[in-house]
DNA sequence: ATGGTTCATCGTCGATAGACGATGAACCAA
DNA sequence: TTGGTTCATCGTCTATCGACGATGAACCAT
């Protein structure tokens, strides 16, 4: 699967595992309306996404669980609340993630950097 | 599922379910590799893909299709070969959409950087 | 025409995703 | 203690993913 951790010679890493599974962290419609929904209210418990949600309670745990796990989101147990919030500067990687993709991408040959 | 096409209330749309979809794309170590090794060469057959990438035909054909069916990738028919290439602005689009969602993430925060 | 490439598609199969309801733990209020 | 919340986890079920080999179409060669 992966015979080479650099593949195009580029002198730009790139950890294509990693990468891939962030998006896949953001591969649902359902968890970036989570992100949203918890950024819009800089913090939510559970009960709070599934209102805005129409889904049910286990399934959004479970998408938080994801978004948890895969280090976007960060989780703070608050008695019987659970505090969920964006990770700001996690997803901002994302973002120079995909920014160096595609900048890997585009620079069809010589070994910049 | 997506009551709204607006959820948080920030003014900035962001296609969910359209941004998920290009996410599931990149979801996939193999399509990651694919996008390196096609844009290191510019532009490559199925074949040349499949020599960098230790699966089989069938399999990385299905990757350069599902790729290309999420607008990433270009393919021209050429002869008996198929010609694939990286299509740059989509990318960046990508790149776009992941910096609009962090952005719309972080400003109800601190702008810290 | 014949044979060799290249590639997309089909069918199959096992694994995973994603949904749900039910359940139980932890906490609060009375 | 009792009862009501809140939430994570479990078990289940269906649908999709991801892998493969086999097949056939389209395209060179000769």
């Amino acid at each position: 699967m992966n015979p080479s951790p650099e593949l195009c010679g580029t002198g730009h890493p790139i950890d294509t595992r990693a990468v891939a599974a962030k998006f896949a962290a953001l591969s649902h419609p359902a968890r970036i309306e989570i992100l949203k929904c918890l950024s819009a209210s800089r913090s939510c418990c559970c009960g709070e996404v599934v209102e805005h949600l129409d889904l049910a309670q286990s399934t959004v745990s479970q998408h938080l669980k994801i978004l948890v796990e895969a280090g976007l989101v960060r989780f703070t147990p608050d008695r019987q609340r659970s505090r969920y919030e964006v990770d700001h500067e996690a997803l901002a990687g994302v973002s120079a993630s995909v920014a160096a993709l595609v900048e890997t991408c585009c620079r069809t040959a010589e070994p910049t950097s």
